[in-house]
DNA sequence: TGACTGTCTCAACTCTGGCTGATATAACCA
DNA sequence: TGGTTATATCAGCCAGAGTTGAGACAGTCA
């Protein structure tokens, strides 16, 4: 028995769909200069809101915002600690942004 | 001599403004469906613009439009050989997407 | 040569997503 | 208690990115 060999095979038209919005919906979240510069404030701790507004140079309702974004998908976490408990602190959730790392990592090897 | 230290300190605001614009642009390419799609199907090997446009069930002219997205980004290249010179083919440049995912891996750590 | 195929480019349209502005809630302080 | 601060939520607006449709160009084949 054999099996049909294409030689010199022209286009192939009947290539798989890969599948990639697990990958797409990651890179969504960090492909905004605001979400982005949230993940990378929180990499040296807990921050408030009005903390990474003023670093970002955002408004507390934009910040917010994304924040919930980031919340929604699970790579920041809220707390309501410290001594002034209108200040809402965000720290990161270190094994889900390695796994949002790595879902990257696998698309581009 | 001391130096002022915080004690308890409240809210800062004179944080730092993080750079992400790398990692930010690096994200947006990945964050499109097509282009996605683009960089997981090249991994395999080079592939002409029809074969990739038949996988990703897009229209040949808007496949060519991502594939000059990521061109000119340096994900991929185009090369004209093979039998029939009418085909283009794209494959992937392993060091800009080794690249690229570094930006993005530093971005989460 | 002419018909056809594969690719690229571009103007016009659409629509998603971030920003604005306003409001609501909760906690702090006098 | 009232005033202020920190945060969250939401409708409406708008710029930007992707898609559509048309056309141009180069290469193939009869």
């Amino acid at each position: 028995m054999s099996v049909e060999l294409p030689v010199l095979s022209g286009p192939r038209l009947d290539l798989p769909t890969p599948e990639v919005s697990a990958a797409v919906e990651t890179a969504a979240l960090l492909a905004d200069g605001s979400r982005a510069g949230i993940l990378a404030l929180l990499r040296s701790g807990p921050h408030c809101v009005c903390e990474m507004a003023a670093a970002l140079g955002q408004r507390q309702n934009n910040v917010s915002n994304h924040l919930a974004t980031l919340r929604e998908a699970g790579l920041v976490r809220a707390t309501r600690q410290g001594p002034d408990s209108r200040l809402v602190y965000y720290e990161r959730d270190e094994a889900a942004c390695t796994a949002a790392a790595t879902i990257i990592d696998e698309l581009l090897r």
